[in-house]
DNA sequence: TAGTAATTATTCTTGTACGAAACATTCTAC
DNA sequence: GTAGAATGTTTCGTACAAGAATAATTACTA
């Protein structure tokens, strides 16, 4: 398999680790700047979007797994940006709320996509907008395509052609 | 900033993360199949492609963080795939060398790219391969350029359009 | 030659990120 | 009602990934 590659393998395989690189990079920026995460802003906003989340609605709203964002739920209420409290009804449950101090802190940071990504990309044409957008959203779906290993017929309409 | 968003902030933003997941998810099956993550088999590539690197030559290689790649080289040295020797002239450098066992598996491990992305892309038209790749090269060089924020004029030939 | 600067590797701390397992609670059969 | 399935959270272990601080060695320089 792969014998013919044309080098877009090498090219994708070092832009992705890449991107995570940058990525990773700007939410410690943000850490030493305004004292969150990347991540941790993804789940304040989330909370400040929906009243009353649990850990797993949380979860999957970001894409996280639960034990991921267990721990960054932790940081946030070491911060006192969120605050855990137990249902009444169903003791299982512990419910997520945001305080008031980091309601304040998602008003006064509205993007969370890398600033100058951003403000690039808004400079570009529209077509090319949309290109890159579409280009990431492709490679998104042919890498979580990946997961569903064992059934790979579930979606037949969602594929690109998977037989060899 | 930012007030005209086109919504296309927010799924570049939503891709991005979830590229990350994805790989991160490959990297630990990968872990758990072969006994080696992503990391672990692109420090064993670089060395197996040139003799006696050391660990900062390798750091760049890859793309990553001094420390980083020194926990990376930990766990393959525990694994008996790299060996660490301290260079006879200059007793500062730490010459890594691949084993002969390290080099078989980077023998039988070819592709590093997740398996069926590689082959998803390798499926489609020639064209969309070309614009997937560039797209991504594109948003890492606007992402990188988010680094050298302190001095925005070092490349203007590379830079995207910035001032406000 | 003594002292300082530069290079290189390592250690430390923090923060993702995951799955597996432990735990608590509720729901369902019987 | 009680056993056990299901749901939900937390803890634990492993691995990345970064920067900061430390240490060791070499290079430079006054």
């Amino acid at each position: 398999m792969g014998k013919k590659n044309n080098g877009y393998d090498y090219r994708v395989l070092c832009a992705l680790r890449r991107v995570i690189r940058s990525v990773d990079i700007y939410s410690k920026k943000l850490n030493t700047e305004l004292g969150l995460t990347t991540p941790q802003l993804l789940c304040l906003h989330a909370l400040a979007n929906s009243e009353c989340m649990i850990l797993s609605d949380l979860a999957k709203e970001i894409n996280l797994g639960v034990s991921t964002v267990n721990g960054i739920v932790d940081r946030l209420e070491a911060k006192q940006l969120v605050t855990r409290k137990r249902s009444a009804e169903d003791r299982r449950r512990v419910e997520l709320e945001i305080t008031s101090c980091g309601k304040q802190i998602v008003l006064k940071s509205p993007s969370l996509l890398q600033d100058k990504l951003s403000a690039s990309l808004s400079r570009l044409p529209e077509s090319d907008q949309l290109a890159i957008t579409e280009s990431l959203e492709l490679v998104v779906k042919l890498m979580e395509a990946e997961k569903v290993d064992a059934s790979p017929n579930l979606f037949p309409s969602e594929q690109v052609g998977n037989n060899e």
